[in-house]
DNA sequence: TGACAATAATTGCTTAGGCAATATAATAGT
DNA sequence: ACTATTATATTGCCTAAGCAATTATTGTCA
């Protein structure tokens, strides 16, 4: 506290003695996304599919083509997964296929009426991601992925 | 790109044709905010205190001081807040006292424990912003706060 | 005042994610 | 080749949040 005139990028953003915690990036970051989540829910809730249940169908229509590779992909617990996979089937939008090669995987693809919805849940999407940004120069965009992203890289 | 060299900002960020969901804001801020959680869980694990208890205990410590009040501050269901408060006040962190001039609502306050443990909790708290924000400008800190509440406000 | 609406807190029910254990299949090591 | 390790998917159990209904209390207003 007394030797420590730094020259480069801060260190300690907030001292722990006197910050407060109520107007962080925490809540703020929580709030947003808690708001993002509410608003794709609202907007998909026309297709009876939940904002969960759409991040997997982008993932899944994105490359991701097994269960133990979507949960890599999204952080979600296996067993969790199983049952969000039972549910995207049982309401027919996708579809297991056990695989020849390695007969432990289930090969994941969606259906016919799956590849249907997938683009009007997108625009969907995208249109509640232009709602929240609105206002937003591409930079401001650009800059606010940045600094997310720099702090995903941290630890 | 021709005629719109725009002077106000562009509305649309993304264009619902071609626009690629797994890099986009959203992702990210759900990958962020999933990171400070597990982050802050981890820190506080020594105290058997989740990052969610945290979050209330900060609401409390800041003015908060009813179930209703805490359920609008943080928009948590109130059967979810009256379970969470059974928990903490079993742990012996707050107390319920019944209010006499409105006899509905339960005044919450922390116990002396939690009122011992609680700079602590802070100072954790405190660790792991700084630690995600490793190499952030306070400009930066100020940058990400000001892109995050416009996000809020819009609608 | 007396009926009706609004608010605070709680409970039961349902849903869904995390963890641990299991079965099966593939891979590595010797 | 045999064993041990690892990976995939699934199940059961636990926890915790959201929703709906309930109770108690307060506020409104006619």
């Amino acid at each position: 506290m007394d030797t420590a005139t730094d020259t480069a990028p801060i260190t300690e953003i907030y001292d722990p003695k006197r910050f407060e915690p109520r107007t962080g990036i925490g809540g703020l970051l929580s709030r947003v996304k808690m708001a993002l989540v509410d608003a794709l829910d609202a907007e998909l809730a026309q297709f009876d599919i939940s904002a969960a249940q759409y991040v997997i169908l982008v993932n899944l229509a994105s490359g991701c083509d097994s269960s133990s590779d979507l949960c890599r992909s999204v952080s979600y617990d296996p067993g969790a997964m199983t049952r969000m996979l039972d549910r995207l089937e049982r309401k027919g939008l996708i579809r297991r296929v056990r695989c020849f090669e390695d007969r432990r995987v289930a090969r994941l693809a969606l259906t016919d009426e799956g590849k249907a919805v997938y683009p009007q849940l997108v625009e969907r999407a995208a249109a509640v991601l232009n709602r929240k940004l609105r206002g937003f120069s591409p930079e401001e965009v650009r800059q606010l992925e940045g600094l997310l992203q720099r702090m995903l890289m941290n630890d």
